[in-house]
DNA sequence: ATCTATCACTTGCAAAATGCCAGTTATTTA
DNA sequence: TAAATAACTGGCATTTTGCAAGTGATAGAT
């Protein structure tokens, strides 16, 4: 759907329209999240390998870039990089609609 | 998810976010779309029973009004509510988004 | 009146995505 | 050096999606 696609809504849910990505980047947009065990605390309760899927997916289409924490080389950081901050909009957007039906 | 979800977020996404409700609520608010048939020839090709089962979804949580036409009672005519006309600041995000992003 | 086309679905089945849960590996802390 | 922690991975059942063929109710042509 993606690829040949010239709507550039069609584009965007064809990336990120699942269950799950936009939670994750409402995490890291909003809650400012960074680790693997952060996402797994929000309340929606993703599955392991579905959170390890994502946020491979996410890094592999520059949504993400993750490194090391050198304080503590277990844990690992995801930060958003612009392409995943300009979907900000997307989101305020959402929860505006979402508060209002409840 | 959806459920008891008091993020506003995850509401919405618990609902929209698979890879066709969005589709086809970007044909009817800014395609002025109406038909089963005319959804189905929309470039991102949605198979049959998905479009059926969604249109049902959509209808069943109040995004969307069906009724008959009378001028020609095999088409039937798909509106949508007050609920999915607030969904076009979402929708018009997602599209800027798309756009910076092809 | 009947035959054909059109429209809106259904149904069956295969493939892919998701969810649950039990590991595994690499650090770090006690 | 043993236990705890962080980030995954793998197996398997369930759910969702996708494809193709079929159905039933009009509507239009003959």
């Amino acid at each position: 759907m993606t690829k040949k696609c010239i709507c550039p809504i069609a584009k965007m849910v064809g990336t990120l329209g699942d269950k799950w990505s936009l939670i994750i980047l409402r995490d890291i947009l909003f809650n400012k999240k960074k680790h693997y065990g952060e996402f797994l605390d929000s309340p929606e309760k993703i599955s392991t390998n579905i959170l390890a899927n994502r946020l491979k997916m996410m890094e592999k289409e520059k949504f993400l870039s993750s490194s090391i924490d050198q304080q503590n080389r277990r844990l690992k950081i995801y930060l958003p990089t612009q392409k995943a901050r300009d979907l900000e909009p997307v989101l305020r957007a959402a929860a505006e609609w979402g508060q209002k039906y409840s």
